[in-house]
Parts: C-alpha cells; structure tokens; sequence
DNA sequence: CTGTTAGCGCCTTCAG
DNA sequence: CTGAAGGCGCTAACAG
C-alpha cells in the first residue's frame, strides 16, 4: 500500500530545476520572489500530475507551527458543545486551521493530559472550555500556548475569554416568570462552582429582588453533575412542598431531566407549575407546552473565539485583555 | 512568549549524555536496550524537571506516523455524529490517537477537499462517513491512508465498513406496528440515495411483504435533506390523504421535524396515527407520548471502527475485507 | 530569476 | 551499555 508519496525533491527532479524553486511556487511564493509565470505553471502543473501533497509535519516542524487549534470541550456528545465544534470547524477553516478535539468530562486531570497531548502535538493555539479545579494548570499552560477560554471565566486568573451573558439570560428568564405573577421561583443548578452557573444565579437573584420579593436560599437546589439521575428527583420534590409555583432552570441536562420526571409524576408544566429554562434544546421545542427558553449565541461565541484565539496566535502576548460577554436570545413560549 | 521549548538534547547536555540515550529512554526503550535503571530514572527525572514533552512533528516526521486519526463525519453538531465523535476519541486516545475531525455536510467536493487537508497532515488513517457521489473518490483514496467507512457503505466500491443493521432495524420497527394492528403504513426517508436509506426501505418492505399487506409506492416519500422545513409537509399531508394509518420514520431528523408539525396541527400521534423510527433522540424519550425507535448501537460500532482502523493501519493491507453490520436495540413507547 | 545549503527535533543504525 | 551521525521533507537565507 501507500505508493510511495512524491515530494519536493521528486518534481524537482522531473523538471530540472532546484527544491527551493519548486518550493517557493508551491506555498504561493512565486509572485514575491519574481519568478516567472511560465516557470510557476510548470511547476504547479506537474506537481498536480504527480500528486503532490505536501507533508505538513515537515513544513510544520520547519516553520514552527502546525496549523492545528486545540478544541477541549466537555464533552462532544453534548449537543451544545456539538455545535460550538461545528462553528469553531467552520471558522477555523477558513483562516486555514484544523481542529483536534478532546473531551475533559469536567475533570481536571483529564483537562491536564489533553493539555499535555496538545502542547507535545504542537498546536498553535488552544480553545478551552475551563473546568473546576483547573485554574491553577490553564494559568500556568497559557505560558506554553496561546490559550482562549470559552463558555466561562476563572475569576481567580486572568485569561482572555469569551462567554454568554449568563447574569443577563437568567434576569430576563426570572423576569418573565415573575411577570406573569409567578411569586415563589425554585432555582435548580449545578453544584459545580463555575462562573457561567455563578452568574445565572446571581442573575435570578437579581430579577427577584427587583420585583421586590424574597430570595429564599430553600428555593435555590444545587444538583450534583455526577448523578443528575438519582439527585435531581429529590431535589424538584424539596422545592415543590416547600410550596414554588415555577422552576428556573441553569442549563439544558436540568431541564430535559426534570420534564421527564415532571411528566412520570403526572406534573403538568405551564398548568401546574411555570417553567423557564437556560439553552435551547430541540426537546423545549417539541414537548407540549414548549419551554421559554434562553437560547446562548454559540456561533457568534465559537466565531469570536477562533478570530481572538488567532489575533493572539499572532500578537504573541500571553495576554490580551479581552473578555467578551455575547448576549443570547430569549425565546417566548408557553411553558411560563 | 513561549519559553523555549526544552528538548532532548537540552537535557542531554545537562547531564552530560547523548541524545540517542534520552530519546531512547523517553520513548521506552530504555529496558530493550539494556541501559541501566540509574541512568534511565535520571533522565525521566531531569526530563519532567525541565518540564520535557515530545515534539510529535518531529517524531512523525521521523517515523512516518502521526499518530493521528482523521474522522470526517456529515455534521459534528448532529447528535448522532456527536456520539460517535466522542466513543471514537475514547478508543482513540487508549490506543494513542488524537482525533482531527471534519463535516462533510454530505458534499463530495467538500469531503474530497477535507480528505486533501487530512492526507497532507499525514493523519494515519480515516474513518469517514460515505456521502451520497463520493463513491469514486473514496475508492481511489483508499490507496493513499487506511480508511474505514462507518454508518454507510458504497455498493460500487468495496471497502471495509460498520454499520447497523438497517434493514433489521426497520423490519422489526415495522412489525411492531403491524402487531398493533396498523395497515397503511407510510415510509418517509430522506432522498439521498445512500446504503442505510435504501436498507431500511428494504425492511420496511419485507415487513409489509410478510405481514402479506401491499406495498404501496405512494406512501414511500422521499423528501430532500436540504430543504426538510418546506418538503416535509407536504410529503406528510400527502401520506395522510392517501389513507395511512402510521408513520415510519427512516431518521430522527424527519421523526423530530414531523412531530413538531403534527402538534401545528392538532394531530395526536398514539391516538390518530401510529409511529415508529429510527435512532433514539432525547427528544423521543421527553414526548408525550414517547416514540418507539430503533436506537442504532453508536458505541459499539465506533468502537469496532477504531479497532479495524488500528489493524487495518498495522497490516498495510488496502482492503482486509471486512464488512460489519451490528444490531441495535429496538425500544418500545407508546406512540405504537 | 534560480540554485545551494543549513537546519527544524527526533529516531535509529552502527561503531565503540 | 553508550556516543556519533545521518536523514525524515520542507523552508529560508544567501548566493549566484
């Protein structure tokens, strides 16, 4: 197999003429040196009828860049950091990059080795979602690589990040409930200590106590990532005696995972009890009654990643000083 | 920035060694070459002190392997693929592969131009997801990289795949029905003339064929991939006038997409008209009532995939003649 | 305008 | 057991 793959020195050969030749025409270079057209036709031409490819881990170990962003996401499986892939894919191809993903699964050691992999992969430059625990290592990692986080901030460093306007999507969310006289709002979120969650609760806070009503820390349910499955139950049935009339949901898992159990138990949401939820997954558009939602702008998010993640690839600063907060699109519907 | 990479003969020279010592002790060919234990934990520690990490061009270069495995997939942010995304990078990386992936978005010229891209960057081998046109590409391709067709296979070229069993998959989703007592059952599909499509008409039509109920053409549509929104409609209405009774759905996409139309228009799925699919979205799980599917095993024939790619990679062999198809798992709701 | 020549960082014989 | 040297394929000076 593999027929032997042709090389600079191959068409060099064929044609007569030098590898530094062939190689100037053949990364684009030809116009600038001031080599002829005739001669540069040549060259392309039979390097096409060889089929020619260039090697880029030679060129790459050369120049010192390998044209590859590293993507660590939490996991790819999640719709959601599936289409932030998409959106990084697309944009990072059109500057000429390709993308190598891993999946962190919100642990830290695992964020630590795919780190390690990327960096000995030389990658240009990496884009990370960061997890708890993991400050101290992507402080530390910025020195090797440039580095951009995505979907959260780590308040304890200074990264360059762009993110969702979490405070602002939960404040709308709780405002919508609140005005349509919904009065005792339970708040489910993750117990994961992150700013994106951080700042939803700030922000339903907020709405509440705008409209003058009472944060009551029973109404506010952390649920363990790990086991959704077996937490999240126990914790819907706390708020629910403890009297809520509506629930605020910090993601999309939370949601999805309470409808169900909503639905097991005969609950039923936009009757029974109001419903508002963070992100936009196909389920709140498909259950009856469909659930308002906060939709966050990924592409615009995965777009301004890519371009700062290269500006800074480029700058060769370890820091650039932008943090940047998109705001997303709330989505009305009859849920609350 | 960038604080000068350590590499081996940065430690070499502090210790006062050859680099052919370190390389061959941090690549672990220390014991095979019988260098003594003292030296070889010298060198492991000076190299971590350094902080020490692999430049893996220059290794690939070297050795004429990347250590990379490309996946080129229709859609990264379609949850099928994000699935199988992720269960490959997870054999990948025990086997010690990075994963690079693309999205096809079912163009050939667009696969075409992302097979170039993973060539050049010398990835070892590709798993890639067919597209409708790509037949001739691929085969020809086969001859340069390892490649492993997953989900779908070509009729006119052989190549080694895995993919469910399509055919199984309808057949057993349509007999529920005809169980149930359905008659006029419609198939929607999508009109991309690829292998699991046609196979699970295929079943579809055995299972009518058996069940000795006529196959009526006018109740297969076929609607467009790239325009679902205004061709779905009219296909369903059309299905519904001729008389059926039941859908079957050939993709989640069409399923989802249906649902959502049919709660526009006050239909009750389980009451007016049966349904069944394939694939096993959330969202077929959160609906009242919830969707009898066949789930196709993602897991495993990603596993599978990665595997065979491995040996494929190792025995340099173009075509090692392996075709695998693996059953998934029928899952009974009540919309049947 | 074109040719020559060093390496990029690493691995791998081949001598000692 | 250890050291020296060549070369993977490509680019970037620097000569002509």
């Amino acid at each position: 197999m593999k027929s032997k793959r042709v090389k600079l020195v191959d068409i060099a050969a064929k044609l007569n003429v030098s590898v530094g030749l062939v190689s100037l025409v053949l990364s684009g270079k030809a116009k600038e040196n001031r080599i002829s057209e005739a001669m540069a036709k040549k060259v392309i031409e039979t390097a096409n009828e060889m089929g020619y490819s260039v090697n880029q881990l030679a060129r790459g170990l050369r120049t010192g860049k390998s044209g590859i962003i590293g993507l660590l996401v939490a996991d790819i499986a999640n719709p959601y950091f599936g289409k932030m892939a998409r959106f990084i894919e697309n944009e990072a191809s059109k500057l000429g990059y390709q993308v190598m993903f891993g999946s962190s699964d919100e642990n830290p050691d695992k964020l630590r080795q795919l780190i390690d992999v990327f960096v000995s992969r030389q990658v240009d430059g990496i884009i990370v979602v960061p997890v708890k625990g993991s400050d101290e290592l992507l402080s530390k990692e910025a020195f090797q690589v440039p580095i951009i986080f995505i979907d959260r901030y780590c308040d304890n460093i200074q990264q360059d990040y762009v993110c969702s306007d979490n405070f602002e999507g939960a404040f709308q969310l709780c405002n919508v409930l609140i005005k349509k006289g919904f009065r005792k709002i339970a708040a489910m979120v993750y117990n994961t200590d992150l700013s994106n969650n951080r700042d939803r609760i700030k922000g339903y806070k907020a709405a509440l106590a705008e409209a003058g009503l009472d944060v009551d820390e029973n109404l506010i349910h952390e649920v363990a990532f790990q086991h959704l499955e077996t937490r999240l139950e126990p914790a819907l049935k706390s708020a629910i005696n403890a009297g809520c009339d509506a629930f605020f949901f910090a993601n999309n898992s939370l949601g999805i995972e309470s409808i169900k159990l909503f639905n097991q138990s005969g609950i039923k949401i936009g009757e029974d009890l109001g419903m508002v939820s963070f992100d936009n997954p196909e389920v709140y558009h498909v259950v009856k009654p469909g659930i308002t939602c906060y939709e966050q702008p990924i592409e615009a998010m995965s777009q301004f990643a890519v371009k700062l993640l290269c500006d800074k690839i480029k700058s060769k600063e370890k820091y650039i000083n932008v943090n940047k907060m998109l705001t997303g699109n709330l989505i009305l519907r009859d849920s609350s």
